[in-house]
DNA sequence: GTCTATAAAGCGATAGAC
DNA sequence: GTCTATCGCTTTATAGAC
């Protein structure tokens, strides 16, 4: 593998675990197996530059993960939940250590450092976007598929959240029940 | 105000905003009006002791908000769609700026800090109990309650992070209703 | 492109006078 | 309880040889 892909390898797995401000450069080089001075040949920004790599790489390995799930399923409210229980899975086979790949960054850099909070942002209306799509091409209105990808979104990542801290993966399941049942009483 | 309270609050509302690796001691003595000296006098434990007051009083903050709101209303799911534009109109006057004031440390904690992260843990798990307790208190089955209450704090969570990296009030607006309709779905 | 060495600043934590 | 000074370490970032 690329130097350069293993830095940013390791990068998004670092920050997707302690966050951004934890996350030391001399750790991401040891990690990649690079030297500082091909971090800094790679990235001349920096951590800041390294920071938005990584989240650009961790919203490409969630959206990759959301639209193989989706298309494994017809119901779009059965797919859903079924997000939710790969999500549960992915946490527990970890150990409850893989949480979102980019939640803690883009929480830290709300308000501070807004390219790596853009770069977030831009990653998660990527998600809603696959979702809203999939609820789209079953047949809901284009509005109510647009909110119903909000609220789905922003409870598989509460939950994901919740699943982390309380090392259970009740918090997603429910989720991933409660958004189908939500998602069927819209269906037209 | 007490010292040691001038302190707990300036810790919290720092590690509300930029996380637990990026608040310094240095920070939080000059926020707190506190030398460093008086900062050790009370936290002999240093920053994690800090970090789990700060927990602490994040997680009763919010609370008191979600019971406030919640007893403002008699049926539940118009009480939690009232939690939910709380949250957005505290975060709107913020400018983006307060999000859940626990979340970030909670999320940096989990698996390396474990006094910080059963600490936050035991937080949500306060808020899910007082809205559990509207549930029940409405007619709801016990379990259908608790269950519910999950993902009313999930959700919560996921939209508040979602305005707050969005800067748009719109994902909790949604959650809002979207959860105010699951609940009303489940009405006894 | 890779590597080592190092600068400049900041960190958490401690000691001890007052 | 408060304050200052400081220790030892780590941090981001740069310089320059290879």
């Amino acid at each position: 593998m690329k130097t350069k892909e293993r830095i940013v390898r390791s990068t998004a797995r670092l920050m997707q675990r302690q966050g951004y401000a934890a996350t030391g450069l001399k750790q991401i080089s040891q990690e990649s197996g690079a030297t500082l001075g091909s971090v800094y040949h790679f990235f001349p920004g920096g951590k800041a530059e390294l920071a938005i790599a990584a989240v650009r790489h961790g919203g490409k390995e969630f959206a990759d993960m959301l639209r193989e799930t989706l298309e494994r399923e017809d119901d779009p409210a059965t797919a859903i939940a079924a997000c939710a229980d790969e999500l549960a899975e992915g946490m527990r086979a970890s150990q409850w250590q893989d949480g979102c790949p980019i939640v803690i960054t883009a929480l830290e850099s709300a308000g501070r450092a807004l390219d790596i909070q853009r770069a977030a942002e831009e990653e998660f209306a990527a998600w809603r976007e696959l979702v809203s799509g999939k609820l789209r091409r079953t047949g809901y209105p284009e509005d109510v598929a647009r909110e119903l990808a909000h609220t789905v979104i922003s409870t598989l990542e509460g939950a994901e959240m919740a699943a982390q801290v309380g090392e259970s993966e009740e918090p997603l399941r429910l989720a991933g029940r409660h958004l189908a049942r939500l998602i069927t009483s819209y269906r037209p």
